[in-house]
RNA sequence: CGGGGCGUAGCGCAGCUUGGCUAGCGCACCUGCCUUGGGAGCAGGGGGUCGGAGGUUCGAAUCCUCUCGCCCCGACCA
């Protein structure tokens, strides 16, 4: 390919709105324009590297005997309503009607849908298993697109489910798209790790996500280096460094006006992992105090999976139920429902006394008080691994990929059932498994880069190698130049050619700001000593390699790196 | 959806507070000369509904009202 003939507008200076590293640099090279709010146009550069990552998960998917199919974009509203999806996702779904009124919906993932031509082609235990995948077009109204092609409202996605007469089946095939995954983003140059997950809506038994390491990441995960736990913040479970004992007798001590867990350890000179947060919610119209320890925050989506729905009880509400207004509340002597975080459960502990500007020192969990316990902090880099006791770091992550044991959830909703050997009917049993393509190529960029550009991995790059000719005037230059291109491009190797009537410098800066792996350069002076040079873009390291060699040299480079 | 910021040429910006010549600068682009190992130089040139609508005024990029769009933080993320 021909750099003069290729649409690459690269940018000296970079638009104002990127913030992540990815982001700016996908503009600045010429790979994406934006056409609105999440919504990205992919330039020749760009869609190459998207389809070299389509062909490795293709051939990884098709290795796994799963098989490829395209599902419609445009959804009728029924599919969805039968699972409940209709109903419980709100703005995120893009929703019309056709001409005739009937209610519409764009893809925001494929679950509905792939279930359904399950429920009416699947129908013994001989069909079972199945897995069958698409890469396609989804679209979500999603509330904040950011960080370029990493949130946006409508992206790719390689997305597969599998169908299994049982959950052995289904832990295999979960297994076997796991083991994908790994070989997939491998393949990809990618640093990253499999998590443990939240199931979220999706529902069902388990789930892991896999996650690329990167500042633009918009997930936390915490890591064990000694035992190898890592998990989502989201679901992850820590312990913390045990307290010191303080023989603390139970008594009451003047905190005037001081109400935050901050202002009182400060007035008493107690540190905050000393104290007991106590928070008033309402679920379901039912008050229920909650006991965090002062120096963790309580974690929504645990306290979700207790109460279900709950919400911050008003300072009215506070002052009815507990007789006490918020900053001097404490777990004693209520007849309400108690759930407290485990960390608290051994210590002695301050916290509100009841009564306005007081709290009570020497406060013990099972003497003082009753509760009913469960992990309810947000994990924390240097909290205590709760495998084994070491401390936890936390990185911020990239979700590249993720996958769900879905068990009956939809085959349920959709009367997706099969007869077994017994002839009895079943739900099938569902698992799903998706990839955002998009997202590898950005987390590529946001982990392989440096100040002058981008640099690719070989197997996704947009090309093997770029050959840049200093000075096409030159009719030696010109001349290996274009016969070596030809050797090259022969040999199914991916070359861009420089042939651009520009100085040197412009050739080398749009070379390290695209990022292809190799850089061919043919300059007079080399050539007078009958050398070409070989750079690495990574390295930026250089060799001179004779005329007569620089093909198979080349050839290494492109096989090897 | 809450909070903050920004819309002036393809990109980056100045001008706006205190209204007033033909709306400016750098880069990019076009023509010519020259140059060819890290975003050269000289000369000439093209490109603008100042996001949009309404208003105030003799006069609006500038002041007022409404509106649209984009970015960032948070909530959300099936």
């Amino acid at each position: 390919m021909f750099f003069s003939k290729m649409l690459i507008p690269t940018m000296r200076e970079v638009p104002s709105e990127a913030e992540a590293v990815s982001h700016k640099l996908m503009l600045r090279a010429g790979y994406v324009r934006q056409l609105a709010s999440g919504l990205y146009i992919y330039l020749p550069l760009a869609w190459r590297v998207m389809t070299r990552i389509n062909k490795i998960l293709r051939e990884e998917m098709d290795a796994t005997g799963a098989q490829e199919v395209s599902m419609p974009i445009l959804h009728p509203a029924e599919v969805w309503q039968k699972t409940g999806r209709w109903y419980e996702i709100k703005d995120e779904m893009f929703r019309l009607k056709d001409r005739t009124e009937r209610d519409m919906c764009l893809g925001m993932t494929h679950e509905e849908i792939m279930t359904w031509l399950a429920s009416r082609e699947i129908k013994s235990y001989r069909d079972l298993p199945q897995v069958w995948y698409q890469i396609q077009t989804k679209l979500r109204d999603e509330a904040r697109p950011k960080s370029g092609i990493l949130r946006t409202r409508e992206f790719i996605m390689k997305d597969s489910y599998s169908f299994d007469a049982d959950y052995e089946g289904l832990d295999k095939n979960y297994q076997i798209q796991a083991d994908a995954y790994h070989r997939i983003f491998n393949r990809c140059g990618l640093t990253f790790y499999q998590v443990e997950s939240d199931t979220g809506m999706m529902g069902g038994a388990g789930a892991h996500e896999f996650m690329a390491p990167s500042p633009a990441g918009e997930d936390d995960i915490v890591i064990c280096k000694s035992c190898g736990y890592i998990a989502n913040v989201e679901v992850a479970h820590s312990l913390s460094k045990p307290l010191k004992e303080i023989p603390w007798e139970y008594e009451e001590v003047s905190t005037p006006n001081k109400r935050t867990i901050k202002e009182v350890s400060g007035f008493l000179k107690i540190d905050s992992p000393y104290f007991i947060k106590s928070l008033l919610v309402i679920a379901s119209e039912v008050p229920v105090l909650v006991l965090i320890r002062g120096d963790q925050e309580l974690h929504e989506k645990k306290l979700t999976k207790v109460l279900g729905n709950f919400r911050p009880a008003t300072k009215d509400e506070i002052v009815s139920y507990l007789g006490v207004e918020a900053g001097f509340i404490g777990p004693m002597g209520h007849k309400i429902r108690i759930v407290a975080d485990e960390l608290l459960k051994e210590g002695t502990y301050v916290t509100g006394a009841n009564k306005i500007d007081y709290h009570i020192k020497g406060v013990k969990p099972g003497t003082h008080f009753n509760a009913e316990w469960y992990d309810l902090h947000v994990a924390k880099e240097g909290d205590l691994c709760p495998k084994c006791n070491t401390s936890l770091i936390m990185d911020k992550v990239i979700e590249i990929g993720n996958i769900f044991k879905l068990g009956t959830k939809y085959s349920s909703a959709l009367n997706a059932v099969f007869l077994d050997k017994n002839g009895q009917e079943k739900p099938i049993i569902m698992g799903s498994y998706g990839i955002g393509p998009a997202r590898i190529a950005a987390a590529a960029i946001e982990q392989n880069n440096d100040k002058d550009g981008i640099i690719w991995p070989r197997s996704i790059a947009p090309f093997d190698v770029e050959i840049i000719p200093l000075n096409l005037n030159d009719s030696r230059t010109k001349e290996i130049a274009e016969s070596l291109y030809k050797e090259l491009v022969q040999r199914k190797v991916e070359v861009l050619f420089d042939d651009r009537d520009e100085r040197p410098g412009v050739k080398f800066k749009d070379a390290d700001l695209i990022g292809i792996p190799v850089h061919v350069v043919l300059g007079e002076k080399s050539l007078k000593e009958n050398n070409i040079e070989l750079k690495t873009r990574r390295t930026k390291e250089s060799r001179k390699i004779s005329v007569e060699n620089a093909l198979n040299e080349i050839l290494k480079m492109v096989r090897e790196e």
